[in-house]
DNA sequence: GCATCTTGGTACCGTACGGTACGGTTCGAT
DNA sequence: ATCGAACCGTACCGTACGGTACCAAGATGC
């Protein structure tokens, strides 16, 4: 039972821990105030403290929750065809953009980025270990059934994964963190996925022609 | 002469600035107090507030100050070999990468981030136009330079071009702002250029086959 | 009814920081 | 020599926020 126990915290603190994030991602850090936090999710700062520890321990506690409900749909991958390998890329690239672009990504990103000058930096290891992490592991769970295959080639696939996130994302996290709205051909996800996979498959192409579904450009 | 009024600030504010930025550089924002300015400049906070408005101007001044330092090599690239353009391409993302990878840089775009979430990002779209858009025009330049010659094959430059800093880039910047360290294969700038640029001449493949110079694996 | 526990609400404290005011000093102009 | 501007250093003020203490209300057990 309790198929993910969200996180080790009750229904209650769970409840308080979406405020939170619905506070930091409406206003920034700045907004996360304690007060502002108790306030907004009708509890006592003295339970906060309780349950939390300090400021820093809600931070944490904030990036726990929403990472926790990072779903991977587990891929499983069993046998696939060429064209199903090729579209369930499309559709990892398609998923990236769209969470990459949310609000609640790129507040939780900004906030543990304004964080990571501290020594140790725990929440950006927090982000990067239960984010991207998981994100990285279903990819590359992905390009090995895909290799097994002989969809794809590549040696490592911790590096074949950091190429297909390059050709994917490119320089658009960055501009979005900085502020910059995804407006323009950013917004196409779509378009945008298929040409990085189209990319990603001239560069570590198949080994057995099979179908060549793809037409190129 | 003054080669370039680095800004349009006096020679004795640009000092302060560089204190300023040396406070950030190494404490984060969260040590960029007024008073601390002061002390480390050796300045008084009314000149501060005199100089720069408040404490927001002083943040956009430093942001300016350092972005007005970014010399990029104007490239020029009158005539070049198709050995020559590769390897301004290897340049290009060898530097690219140690800026990013560099103190200064990590912490300023720390520092436009974790304010991105006021409205209008003025220090995030500061960032974008004379930080990131002066390097990516250098390197358009350089692209198209390439293109009239033939050695590189591409539509939209400033397409090319994210698809260039996505192959060089990949996933490493995200990584260094949550406060992961460049190491491991990270820290081989020169390897990771080399690679960069080979798979992006693989996508983007010259019209004449000059040369060659590079092997094909 | 009574004790205990948990939680919410409020008041409070100490501190840190943004911003301002003021005295003293240097330095160039006249 | 004198004036005035710019500047440094410091003291000061108001506020906001992290963190704590205290009290009231409901729940639970006996």
């Amino acid at each position: 039972m309790a198929p993910v126990p969200d996180s080790d915290f009750t229904p209650r603190q769970n409840e308080v821990l979406a405020s939170a994030l619905r506070l930091v991602v409406d206003g920034g850090e700045k907004a996360l105030t304690t007060a502002a936090v108790a306030r907004a999710a009708n509890c006592s700062k003295e339970s906060l403290y309780r349950w939390f520890g300090d400021r820093d321990g809600l931070l944490a506690a904030i990036v726990a929750h929403q990472a926790a409900k990072v779903r991977v749909p587990s891929e499983s991958a069993g046998k696939l065809t060429a064209a199903e390998f090729r579209a369930r890329l499309v559709t990892f690239a398609e998923d990236l953009l769209s969470v990459l672009a949310g609000d609640t990504s790129l507040a939780l990103n900004r906030l543990a980025i304004s964080q990571a000058s501290r020594e140790g930096a725990p929440l950006g290891r927090l982000l990067l270990e239960r984010g991207r992490e998981r994100i990285s592991t279903r990819a590359r769970v992905l390009l090995e059934a895909g290799r097994g295959q002989g969809y794809v080639t590549f040696d490592d696939p911790t590096e074949a994964y950091r190429t297909l996130y390059g050709l994917i994302v490119r320089d658009a996290h960055g501009r979005w963190l900085l502020g910059q709205p995804p407006g323009g051909a950013d917004a196409d996800f779509a378009g945008q996925a298929m040409r990085a996979i189209e990319q990603f498959l001239t560069l570590h192409p198949p080994t057995v022609t099979q179908g060549s579904a793809t037409t190129r450009d």
